[in-house]
DNA sequence: AAATAATAGTTGTTTTTGTAACTAACAAGG
DNA sequence: CCTTGTTAGTTACAAAAACAACTATTATTT
């Protein structure tokens, strides 16, 4: 198992942004899964109706660029387990207009705060600008509009 | 969907870690999906085979933290495809010897060569310096050793 | 040298994901 | 108003991942 190739593949970035992200997840995922029994799209469905107070499966898809058949399937689980209530939109029926039930709201800020405490650590690691960079160079990466761009960002 | 929360879900780093993790993968799975039709982790046996030339399943397995049932199959898959050919260890006749055929050294070097070029142009939307302490801080946070850190890193 | 435990790798079963096709509601053009 | 097209969300089916249980071989204990 000698090295015979000049091609690193630990600094490949795809390669080394799927195994953080995969660190890290796994760290966290702790906390939603045995505390709440949820998986990864649930609480992110969680968190943006946490956030943003109200919004449609097509909102929440849109901005965390999930597919819609992923929002679909986590917000019946949470309807299901009445963290999430749900009501049709008169104008347009088609759309239903999502939000927390007051035990989604607990479980959100539960898990808000552990998802705070644990970016705090994991932010530890480097210095404040180091952080600052990483989470701007991430948003590039990741196609998310960086919020304190000068331009764009209002789209 | 007005802001009701103080909380960023777009700063949250495990969240921003796996929505640039997938980005980048979708991009570059193009590549050895619809010319090899490999999946994700035949492409990295396959690239871990190509760098170190020859591994057992458990030497992979360590090395980029993939687990044995997802290498099992996906050597298989190579196997059958002859990209990668296997042969006992005469000392411990559990191990397996794994290397790449000469139709995998093609294809790995065919790959290797995107990876490259497709790593470049992702390197190429910052400086060289925020490359370089991207790169860093990722590898810090996948648990991967610096290999450039002056201390540790040999085990 | 049995018996027990540990290791390398495989196989089987259950969950989750990915993709396509679907239903229901709305919108536009003739 | 009635085709045609579009959109919001769901459902069905196929592919992949997760997890547990397994075989075969080696190592350890008594």
């Amino acid at each position: 198992m000698t090295e015979k190739d000049d091609f690193s593949l630990q600094d490949f970035l795809p390669f080394l942004l799927n195994r953080a992200a995969e660190e890290s997840s796994l760290a966290f995922q702790a906390h939603y899964k045995n505390r709440y029994g949820m998986l990864r799209n649930e609480w992110r469905v969680l968190f943006h109706l946490g956030v943003f107070g109200q919004m449609t499966a097509k909102d929440i898809s849109a901005r965390a660029k999930i597919h819609k058949t992923k929002i679909s399937r986590a917000v019946a689980k949470l309807a299901e387990r009445r963290f999430v209530s749900r009501s049709r939109d008169e104008k347009d029926r088609r759309a239903e207009h999502l939000r927390l039930t007051p035990a989604g709201e607990a479980a959100y800020r539960d898990l808000r705060a552990q998802a705070q405490s644990y970016d705090a650590e994991l932010a530890a690691r480097f210095t404040p600008q180091e952080v600052a960079l990483l989470r701007r160079m991430l948003r590039q990466l990741a196609g998310i509009d960086d919020p304190r761009a000068e331009t764009g960002g209002q789209g």
